[in-house]
DNA sequence: AGGAATCGTCAGTGGTGCTGATTATCAGGT
DNA sequence: ACCTGATAATCAGCACCACTGACGATTCCT
């Protein structure tokens, strides 16, 4: 029974493992946080996507900005349509494009539910101090970028911006790396 | 157009959004790395705990350990027997267990497929200067520790053990947090 | 001996994301 | 003007993963 410990060592050295698991707990204080305002993690990335520019974007600009599928971006904006967070408008210019905006209680429940995101962040992170918490992130930022950029390209559907990957819910992702 | 760049600011600044990424990233490395060798990130977590220990253990207690689900055991150990790698055996001392043991083929894989393992990690974190990756590395296991424990007695199977969560494969997590 | 508990197993479910086909619309060449 | 090709949104279907709940087989406790 001595092998418990070297076992829980094992695990606790390993990367994957160690990431893994401080992603579910982050994404799960995150899930937590925003309940109250029943908006999903991923759906508050949707809507301060849509906020965070003045133009107007079509749901594959906002699927391609947020590294989301356009089919799940449907979904996504579907549910949030439904609770009367944001708007569908056809684009005069182009018919073809859904305009998305929006709705006030939109912005209020954004705003409401973004300060919870960042209360849970601290609170995931209340266990560092304040500058191993800053080097953290500063690292992770390092990886994000380095790794990102080389990838990105095989990715990124609008041409001239990076595309990125979904936000921070707690969502198993299938993505398939080398499938010919 | 001016835009595009407070856009990916307002992405990397998310923590949520970045370590889902940073994980993302590091599990497809590792996927990449044990392709090779036949075996899922999952499956060499498995294999890693059957080794690890001298004493036999269950199917049970393999999951505990990991923190795995014993159904998802059952498939994950169905696999390796397939690929030869484990055998199962009835346990003379009580005939409801099954005693999981390393075949030399699956002590042959371990051995190169950890190696792999090492190698995609240190890789995923060359970008970082060695002083920065030790310190990240000591932050998630800091994190880990400060919200493991908390709610480890939760989902803790087998008592005086602590439980932990799946390996580092990009595999999604359902992890119900608050369900009555 | 008999009831409670444990182990392994399997079928079913929910949730997630992706592929592929469909419809509507725009842009370009002739 | 017309046909061709490309793009936007949508929907149905598939694949994957983990979990719930049930079931026989076996053991432990009283």
């Amino acid at each position: 029974m001595t092998d418990e410990v070297g076992l829980a060592d094992l695990l606790t050295r390993r990367l994957g493992y160690l990431m893994k698991h401080a992603y579910l707990r982050l994404a799960d204080l995150l899930g937590e946080a925003l309940a109250p305002y029943d908006v999903h993690p991923k759906e508050l990335g949707v809507l301060s996507v849509i906020a965070a520019d003045g133009a107007e974007r079509s749901q594959n600009e906002l699927a391609a900005a947020i590294g989301m599928d356009r089919t799940t971006m449907v979904a996504v904006i579907d549910g949030l349509q439904g609770k009367g967070l944001v708007e569908r408008h056809r684009s005069v210019r182009d018919r073809r494009r859904n305009v998305v905006t929006l709705t006030e209680a939109g912005s209020t429940c954004l705003r409401d539910a973004d300060r919870a995101r960042v209360e849970a962040e601290a609170a995931f992170l209340a266990p560092l101090d304040a500058d191993t918490a800053a080097r953290l992130t500063a690292a992770l930022r390092t990886l994000y970028d380095a790794h990102e950029t080389g990838s990105a390209a095989a990715r990124a559907v609008v041409p001239g911006q990076d595309a990125a990957v979904c936000f921070g819910d707690r969502t198993g992702g299938t993505t398939p790396s080398a499938k010919p």
